[in-house]
DNA sequence: CTTGTGTCCTGTAGGC
DNA sequence: TGCCTACAGGACACAA
Protein backbone atom coordinates (compact mmCIF):
# COMPACT_ATOMS: atom_id res chain seq x y z
CA UNK A 1 0.00 0.00 0.00
CA UNK A 2 0.72 3.52 -0.24
CA UNK A 3 3.04 5.17 1.88
CA UNK A 4 3.42 8.85 3.29
CA UNK A 5 4.93 10.15 -0.34
CA UNK A 6 2.67 7.42 -2.07
CA UNK A 7 -0.41 9.09 -0.19
CA UNK A 8 1.07 12.78 -0.36
CA UNK A 9 1.54 12.25 -4.43
CA UNK A 10 -1.93 10.96 -5.25
CA UNK A 11 -3.58 13.85 -2.81
CA UNK A 12 -1.53 16.77 -4.83
CA UNK A 13 -3.20 15.18 -8.02
CA UNK A 14 -6.79 15.20 -6.62
CA UNK A 15 -6.53 18.52 -4.72
CA UNK A 16 -7.22 20.72 -7.92
CA UNK A 17 -8.77 18.20 -9.83
CA UNK A 18 -11.62 17.84 -7.31
CA UNK A 19 -11.66 20.74 -5.63
CA UNK A 20 -15.22 22.49 -5.96
CA UNK A 21 -16.61 19.42 -7.63
CA UNK A 22 -19.75 17.70 -6.29
CA UNK A 23 -20.14 14.20 -5.68
CA UNK A 24 -23.73 13.39 -7.76
CA UNK A 25 -23.70 9.71 -6.62
CA UNK A 26 -22.30 7.16 -5.41
CA UNK A 27 -22.13 3.35 -6.58
CA UNK A 28 -20.97 1.03 -3.74
CA UNK A 29 -19.64 -2.23 -5.87
CA UNK A 30 -18.51 -3.92 -2.48
CA UNK A 31 -20.29 -2.89 1.03
CA UNK A 32 -17.46 -4.17 3.07
CA UNK A 33 -15.58 -1.37 1.51
CA UNK A 34 -17.81 0.95 3.31
CA UNK A 35 -15.66 1.45 7.13
CA UNK A 36 -18.79 3.98 8.53
CA UNK A 37 -21.60 4.62 8.44
CA UNK A 38 -23.67 1.71 6.93
CA UNK A 39 -23.18 1.55 3.36
CA UNK A 40 -26.66 2.85 2.39
CA UNK A 41 -26.21 5.92 4.75
CA UNK A 42 -22.65 6.60 3.37
CA UNK A 43 -24.54 6.85 -0.18
CA UNK A 44 -27.15 9.15 1.01
CA UNK A 45 -24.80 11.21 3.03
CA UNK A 46 -22.14 11.75 0.25
CA UNK A 47 -24.57 12.68 -2.78
CA UNK A 48 -24.68 15.98 -3.79
CA UNK A 49 -21.97 17.05 -0.85
CA UNK A 50 -19.11 19.15 -2.51
CA UNK A 51 -15.51 18.53 -2.33
CA UNK A 52 -13.74 21.98 -0.54
CA UNK A 53 -10.44 20.40 0.15
CA UNK A 54 -7.94 17.64 0.60
CA UNK A 55 -5.99 16.97 3.48
CA UNK A 56 -3.83 13.79 4.40
CA UNK A 57 -2.94 12.92 7.60
CA UNK A 58 -0.24 9.86 7.92
CA UNK A 59 -1.60 7.39 5.34
CA UNK A 60 -5.53 8.84 5.80
CA UNK A 61 -6.46 10.93 3.13
CA UNK A 62 -9.29 13.25 4.05
CA UNK A 63 -11.88 15.18 1.71
CA UNK A 64 -13.27 17.62 3.73
CA UNK A 65 -17.37 17.95 2.57
CA UNK A 66 -19.80 20.67 2.32
CA UNK A 67 -22.55 18.92 4.34
CA UNK A 68 -19.57 19.71 7.10
CA UNK A 69 -18.69 15.85 7.01
CA UNK A 70 -15.56 14.44 5.91
CA UNK A 71 -14.72 11.65 3.68
CA UNK A 72 -12.21 9.39 5.33
CA UNK A 73 -10.26 7.37 2.51
CA UNK A 74 -7.26 4.44 3.27
CA UNK A 75 -5.50 2.71 1.13
CA UNK A 76 -3.97 -0.01 3.16
CA UNK A 77 -2.04 -2.25 1.15
CA UNK A 78 -3.49 -2.69 -2.24
CA UNK A 79 -5.78 0.31 -2.44
CA UNK A 80 -5.95 3.04 -5.52
CA UNK A 81 -7.30 6.26 -6.59
CA UNK A 82 -8.13 6.97 -10.16
CA UNK A 83 -9.80 9.58 -11.59
CA UNK A 84 -11.69 7.96 -15.21
CA UNK A 85 -14.56 8.79 -17.35
CA UNK A 86 -18.25 8.19 -17.55
CA UNK A 87 -17.76 4.86 -20.01
CA UNK A 88 -14.92 3.45 -17.67
CA UNK A 89 -15.13 1.19 -14.61
CA UNK A 90 -11.78 -0.42 -13.68
CA UNK A 91 -11.27 -4.01 -12.28
CA UNK A 92 -11.30 -4.27 -8.73
CA UNK A 93 -13.43 -1.24 -8.41
CA UNK A 94 -15.45 -1.18 -5.30
CA UNK A 95 -16.68 2.39 -4.85
CA UNK A 96 -17.45 4.91 -7.27
CA UNK A 97 -17.90 8.55 -7.02
CA UNK A 98 -19.53 9.74 -10.16
CA UNK A 99 -18.83 13.66 -10.13
CA UNK A 100 -20.58 16.37 -11.83
CA UNK A 101 -17.96 17.15 -14.80
CA UNK A 102 -19.06 13.56 -16.12
CA UNK A 103 -15.92 11.96 -14.35
CA UNK A 104 -15.60 9.77 -11.72
CA UNK A 105 -13.45 9.29 -8.80
CA UNK A 106 -13.29 5.19 -8.22
CA UNK A 107 -11.72 3.36 -5.55
CA UNK A 108 -10.32 0.36 -6.20
CA UNK A 109 -9.32 -2.28 -3.73
CA UNK A 110 -8.65 -5.89 -4.57
CA UNK A 111 -8.13 -7.08 -0.75
CA UNK A 112 -10.91 -5.21 0.27
CA UNK A 113 -8.72 -4.36 2.93
CA UNK A 114 -8.70 -0.75 2.51
CA UNK A 115 -12.00 1.68 3.94
CA UNK A 116 -13.64 4.48 2.98
CA UNK A 117 -15.51 6.50 5.97
CA UNK A 118 -17.77 9.57 6.07
CA UNK A 119 -17.82 11.25 9.09
CA UNK A 120 -18.34 14.33 11.10
CA UNK A 121 -15.28 15.98 12.56
CA UNK A 122 -16.37 14.98 16.09
CA UNK A 123 -16.75 11.20 15.02
CA UNK A 124 -13.17 11.14 13.71
CA UNK A 125 -11.17 10.08 16.43
CA UNK A 126 -13.85 7.71 17.98
CA UNK A 127 -14.16 5.76 14.42
CA UNK A 128 -10.81 6.19 13.52
CA UNK A 129 -8.56 6.19 16.78
CA UNK A 130 -5.60 5.78 14.61
CA UNK A 131 -6.23 8.88 13.31
CA UNK A 132 -6.45 10.56 16.83
CA UNK A 133 -3.48 8.67 17.95
CA UNK A 134 -1.39 9.53 15.32
CA UNK A 135 2.16 10.69 15.69
CA UNK A 136 4.31 12.86 13.95
CA UNK A 137 5.27 12.60 10.35
CA UNK A 138 8.81 12.39 9.75
CA UNK A 139 8.85 15.80 7.96
CA UNK A 140 7.30 17.82 10.31
CA UNK A 141 9.99 20.07 11.89
CA UNK A 142 8.74 18.95 15.01
CA UNK A 143 9.93 15.69 14.61
CA UNK A 144 13.47 15.64 15.42
CA UNK A 145 16.07 13.85 17.95
CA UNK A 146 14.72 14.65 21.30
CA UNK A 147 11.03 13.44 20.06
CA UNK A 148 12.38 10.07 18.68
CA UNK A 149 14.53 9.53 21.29
CA UNK A 150 11.62 9.89 23.94
CA UNK A 151 9.43 7.25 22.04
CA UNK A 152 12.62 5.05 21.71
CA UNK A 153 14.20 5.13 25.23
CA UNK A 154 13.80 1.75 27.63
CA UNK A 155 11.99 0.54 24.47
CA UNK A 156 13.20 -3.31 24.05
CA UNK A 157 10.81 -3.56 20.34
CA UNK A 158 12.93 -3.99 17.54
CA UNK A 159 13.67 -0.62 15.70
CA UNK A 160 11.94 -1.24 12.64
CA UNK A 161 8.81 -2.28 14.49
CA UNK A 162 8.60 0.97 16.17
CA UNK A 163 9.46 2.74 12.72
CA UNK A 164 6.19 0.94 11.31
CA UNK A 165 3.92 2.14 14.26
CA UNK A 166 2.46 5.20 13.38
CA UNK A 167 2.08 6.43 16.91
CA UNK A 168 5.50 6.98 16.37
CA UNK A 169 6.33 7.74 12.87
CA UNK A 170 3.12 8.47 10.89
CA UNK A 171 2.97 7.87 7.51
CA UNK A 172 6.73 5.27 7.48
CA UNK A 173 5.26 1.87 6.05
CA UNK A 174 7.78 -1.52 5.16
CA UNK A 175 9.95 0.27 2.47
CA UNK A 176 10.60 3.42 3.56
CA UNK A 177 11.88 2.38 7.17
CA UNK A 178 13.91 -0.21 5.78
CA UNK A 179 15.32 2.81 3.05
CA UNK A 180 15.69 4.63 6.22
CA UNK A 181 17.55 2.12 8.13
CA UNK A 182 20.18 1.41 5.49
CA UNK A 183 20.78 5.46 5.10
CA UNK A 184 21.34 5.66 8.60
CA UNK A 185 23.69 2.86 9.11
CA UNK A 186 21.39 0.94 11.77
CA UNK A 187 20.38 -2.72 11.97
CA UNK A 188 16.44 -3.39 11.42
CA UNK A 189 16.75 -5.84 14.44
CA UNK A 190 17.88 -3.55 17.01
CA UNK A 191 16.36 -2.90 20.26
CA UNK A 192 14.93 0.50 20.13
CA UNK A 193 16.28 1.81 23.45
CA UNK A 194 20.08 0.64 22.29
CA UNK A 195 20.24 3.12 20.51
CA UNK A 196 23.13 6.10 20.69
CA UNK A 197 21.75 9.51 20.41
CA UNK A 198 23.42 9.55 17.52
CA UNK A 199 22.21 6.96 15.82
CA UNK A 200 18.74 8.55 16.50
CA UNK A 201 19.92 12.25 15.11
CA UNK A 202 21.04 9.78 11.96
CA UNK A 203 17.63 8.18 11.75
CA UNK A 204 15.96 11.17 12.01
CA UNK A 205 17.94 12.75 9.11
CA UNK A 206 17.59 9.26 6.83
CA UNK A 207 13.90 9.10 7.28
CA UNK A 208 13.60 12.91 6.33
CA UNK A 209 15.85 12.36 3.35
CA UNK A 210 14.01 9.59 2.45
CA UNK A 211 10.98 10.52 2.41
CA UNK A 212 11.64 13.95 0.43
CA UNK A 213 13.62 11.92 -2.20
CA UNK A 214 10.57 9.59 -2.58
CA UNK A 215 7.84 12.46 -2.95
CA UNK A 216 10.12 13.93 -5.62
CA UNK A 217 10.12 10.77 -7.22
CA UNK A 218 6.55 10.37 -6.72
CA UNK A 219 6.37 7.15 -4.75
CA UNK A 220 7.24 3.82 -5.69
CA UNK A 221 5.77 1.58 -8.19
CA UNK A 222 6.99 -1.94 -7.55
CA UNK A 223 6.87 -4.54 -10.41
CA UNK A 224 3.22 -5.88 -9.14
CA UNK A 225 2.33 -2.11 -9.79
CA UNK A 226 -0.13 -1.57 -6.64
CA UNK A 227 0.68 1.57 -6.85
CA UNK A 228 -0.43 4.02 -9.46
CA UNK A 229 -1.49 7.80 -9.53
CA UNK A 230 -4.47 8.70 -10.53
CA UNK A 231 -4.17 9.11 -13.93
CA UNK A 232 -2.08 5.41 -14.41
CA UNK A 233 1.63 6.81 -14.12
CA UNK A 234 3.82 5.27 -11.87
CA UNK A 235 6.09 6.89 -9.31
CA UNK A 236 10.29 6.50 -9.84
CA UNK A 237 11.67 6.03 -6.47
CA UNK A 238 11.99 2.09 -6.91
CA UNK A 239 15.26 2.68 -9.38
CA UNK A 240 16.53 4.59 -6.16
CA UNK A 241 15.88 1.80 -3.26
CA UNK A 242 19.05 0.76 -2.14
CA UNK A 243 18.00 -2.59 -0.17
CA UNK A 244 14.25 -3.05 -0.25
CA UNK A 245 13.73 -5.83 -2.57
CA UNK A 246 17.11 -6.51 -3.50
CA UNK A 247 17.76 -9.81 -1.34
CA UNK A 248 21.24 -11.95 -2.36
CA UNK A 249 21.73 -9.25 -4.69
CA UNK A 250 25.29 -7.01 -3.78
CA UNK A 251 24.72 -3.93 -1.99
CA UNK A 252 25.56 -0.64 -3.68
CA UNK A 253 27.97 0.40 -0.98
CA UNK A 254 29.87 -2.31 -0.07
CA UNK A 255 29.38 -5.27 -2.19
CA UNK A 256 28.02 -7.60 0.01
CA UNK A 257 24.91 -9.62 -0.01
CA UNK A 258 21.73 -7.97 1.10
CA UNK A 259 19.35 -10.18 3.70
CA UNK A 260 16.28 -10.23 3.80
CA UNK A 261 14.69 -11.44 7.19
CA UNK A 262 11.26 -11.58 8.58
CA UNK A 263 10.07 -9.23 11.07
CA UNK A 264 6.68 -9.28 12.41
CA UNK A 265 5.26 -10.88 9.58
CA UNK A 266 6.80 -8.25 7.33
CA UNK A 267 10.11 -8.63 4.99
CA UNK A 268 12.58 -6.85 6.07
CA UNK A 269 16.41 -6.23 4.28
CA UNK A 270 19.44 -5.07 5.06
CA UNK A 271 23.17 -4.93 4.56
CA UNK A 272 24.83 -6.85 6.95
CA UNK A 273 27.92 -5.13 6.49
CA UNK A 274 27.13 -1.17 6.30
CA UNK A 275 24.69 -1.42 8.94
CA UNK A 276 25.18 -2.30 12.67
C1' DC B 1 2.02 -0.57 29.37
C1' DT B 2 4.91 -3.53 26.22
C1' DT B 3 5.67 -7.08 22.90
C1' DG B 4 4.85 -10.71 19.65
C1' DT B 5 1.49 -13.16 16.90
C1' DG B 6 -2.48 -13.85 14.22
C1' DT B 7 -6.13 -12.08 11.23
C1' DC B 8 -8.75 -9.38 8.01
C1' DC B 9 -9.24 -10.34 2.34
C1' DT B 10 -7.94 -11.44 -2.32
C1' DG B 11 -4.79 -11.93 -6.10
C1' DT B 12 -0.48 -13.20 -8.12
C1' DA B 13 4.00 -15.34 -8.80
C1' DG B 14 6.72 -19.20 -8.67
C1' DG B 15 7.78 -24.16 -7.81
C1' DC B 16 6.60 -28.75 -8.98
C1' DT C 1 -2.59 -26.70 -17.15
C1' DG C 2 -3.38 -27.40 -12.30
C1' DC C 3 -2.31 -27.37 -7.56
C1' DC C 4 0.12 -25.65 -3.74
C1' DT C 5 2.66 -22.31 -1.06
C1' DA C 6 4.52 -17.89 0.01
C1' DC C 7 3.96 -13.26 -0.24
C1' DA C 8 1.93 -8.47 -0.65
C1' DG C 9 3.33 -1.20 0.53
C1' DG C 10 -1.32 -1.83 6.89
C1' DA C 11 -3.69 -1.76 11.06
C1' DC C 12 -5.75 -3.79 14.77
C1' DA C 13 -7.28 -7.34 18.32
C1' DC C 14 -5.62 -10.28 21.48
C1' DA C 15 -2.77 -12.98 24.71
C1' DA C 16 1.13 -13.34 27.61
Amino acid sequence: MPELPEVETIRRYLSPVLRNRIIKNVVIRRNDAVGFPSSARFRQEARNARIYQISRKGKYLLFSLTSHKVLVIHLRLSGQLRITQADQVPKYERIRFILDNDSALSFIEPRVLGKVYLLKDSELSKIIPGLAQMGLEPIDHRFNTQYLAEKFIHRQAKVKTLLLDQKICAGVGNIYSDEALFYAGIMPIRPAGSLRRNEVKRLVIALRHIINKALRAMGTTMTDGRYLQPDGARGMFQYQLMVVGRESLPCYKCGKKIIRITISNRSSYYCPVCQH
